[in-house]
DNA sequence: TATATTTGCTTGCATTTTGCAAGTGCAATA
DNA sequence: TATTGCACTTGCAAAATGCAAGCAAATATA
């Protein structure tokens, strides 16, 4: 269903065929800053996803491991998606695209903190990052 | 023409609008490799870019400011594309890229070696590659 | 208990992007 | 002068994206 075909066996593309779309990385983001979101959370984005969009996006990143679902503690009626540690293992590749943009855009004052703090002292950032998102995975995985 | 629709002020999200689609990153990688390359070098690739796709590609990425004609010093029918600073900047990014691709799936052979390196000291490789990288930029922009 | 609302999707269709094949024009070579 | 090489462009089919509406299960409300 949400089978992939590789152009190719270079790193790169590989990598690209996963989540080399207009979307899945910012689904990712949405992940690594909120650590657990639902389906209307995705949706609220200000890129304003389309929900179908959303729906196949989301089945791929899961299919291929970035992410899994999970019962939500109050209501049965809505689901947590969260990053693997293979999405999770996206960090990095996202911490050196918002120094890139730092470099060559104008950022939002609202990231302004995380920018600097990044320039800082990225490895110590990454590792207790990393060590965060760890810690905030459930145990509980929807069968 | 080659308009970018910002989707957001993220920096994510504004990365992407610019080499967030299927090929871009693929173009760039080549430039890294090779440092320059003609409009048939890149057709060359094992990926097998469609010609009218690597047009609009590369008139993107140029009007982005991430790569630069040249002309070529052996032929005028020909042209050298390569990266400018900008560009150069994305290899930070393409690391990392390499490095996940690394930990969650298979790498061709011929890799290994450029693997192995970046897994060794990730910062020398970086800077002694971009030193290179700068080192073989030209002087000579096309007008 | 009946009804309305929320939630996570799916479906249908228009628009845009991608993919493929063929063609064009200038430069270099024979 | 004719032929080939190179960097594209053009036309059309196929696929991906975008938009709006719909739908079933779960929950909240009357």
């Amino acid at each position: 269903m949400t089978d992939i075909k590789k152009r190719s066996d270079c790193p790169i593309s590989s990598s690209l065929d996963i989540w080399g779309d207009k979307w899945s990385l910012l689904i990712v983001r949405d992940l690594i800053f909120s650590m657990q979101c639902t389906y209307g959370d995705f949706l609220k984005s200000e890129e304003k996803i389309a929900t179908n969009i959303l729906a196949t996006r989301l089945q791929m990143l899961e299919s291929n491991g970035i992410i899994t679902k999970l019962n939500h503690p109050e209501s049965k009626a809505k689901v947590l998606y969260q990053l693997t540690q293979k999405g999770i293992d996206l960090l990095p590749i996202m911490i050196e695209i918002h120094l890139w943009a730092d470099k060559y855009s104008t950022i939002p004052p609202e990231r302004n903190a995380i920018i600097k703090e990044l320039k800082n002292n990225k490895e110590a950032f990454l590792k207790s990052y990393t060590k965060l998102l760890k810690k905030n995975q459930m145990k509980d995985p929807l069968e």
